[in-house]
DNA sequence: GTCAGTGCAAAGCTTTTGCAGCGCG
DNA sequence: CGCGCTGCAAAAGCTTTGCACTGAC
């Protein structure tokens, strides 16, 4: 069942206080730049780029590099805090949410936008296949992307 | 059930026919670059980079330029005849395989080797959420990709 | 003969890296 | 008070674009 615009404010500043709390376990120095970019992560709906980051955090007066940027969700994708997704021109990035979150990605080839969408049935059908494959010694699965590509309601009305 | 290393040489003879024939059909005009990436993608097993394009090419004495695969690339994609996937660093192309040859990707996240598999499970989900999403007038959806991430038999095994 | 197709070179983007200096612990 | 974090600038890819020229129709 397919949900748009799912707010979890709560669950995000929680994202703050869990990603903070990991970085410390880990033997990481607090940096300014490094909490701007997870402050400003955890307010987001959806999916963002490096770039929108690095304008969010200007369009705010932090001036952060966007190298930064870069290095900060290099880091938090590789210890699983932020997922990143391929989309066309630039990667994505969002907050991993821990509460088993699982959304994907409904991107319109016509406006660019992406929205997002949640569906239990493609969920367990991905599932099972993750656990033929390791079972099969195949292939260990750590993450998965799921991406539909189309037109959004606006850009099909619109002709 | 996923398989690996499906070769299907016929269908791939029929679609560059398929490819030529389309292109004449909407008024363009016979290249040789064109003609070139047309017959080296067709006897790729799986999705190969613009790059991989244009070394294949340039070892075999085709002396093609590297704008020439990207506008073939760019083409053939916008007329379905060839699908994009968005891997990490650079796009993958294979040849879109009429015969409902829907595949999808798995991503060793140690060795970047890329393989594929089938799952008919994991296909009917996505159509059962395509159509949800088309009835209710939310997004059209042309093309769907799934990618799997994690570690291949042999880096698993490399510890 | 016309104009789509082509190769080369340059430009445009996203992302990474080098480096000097600042500041957390 | 060491070394991890940071910003800037430069570099390193991938991809697109400009342009003159070639060749298909």
């Amino acid at each position: 069942m397919p949900e748009k615009h799912r707010h979890t404010p709560k669950g995000r500043s929680e994202w703050v206080e869990h990603a903070l709390a990991e970085l410390k376990r880990r033997g990481h120095r607090s940096g300014g730049a490094r909490a701007s970019v997870i402050e400003l992560m955890a307010r987001q709906e959806c999916c963002v780029t490096a770039q929108d980051i690095f304008d969010g955090l200007r369009s705010e007066g932090r001036d952060v590099g966007i190298a930064s940027v870069y290095r900060t969700l290099d880091l938090l994708t590789r210890i699983d805090l932020v997922r990143r997704i391929e989309l066309a021109d630039a990667a994505g990035y969002e907050p991993a949410d821990p509460g088993g979150d699982h959304h994907h990605h409904l991107v319109c080839e016509r406006c660019g936008r992406v929205s997002v969408f949640e569906d239990e049935d493609l969920e367990r059908s991905i599932e099972r296949l993750e656990s033929r494959l390791a079972g099969r010694l195949e292939h260990t699965v750590d993450a998965h992307e799921v991406v539909l590509r189309g037109a959004c309601a606006d850009c099909r009305d619109r002709k």
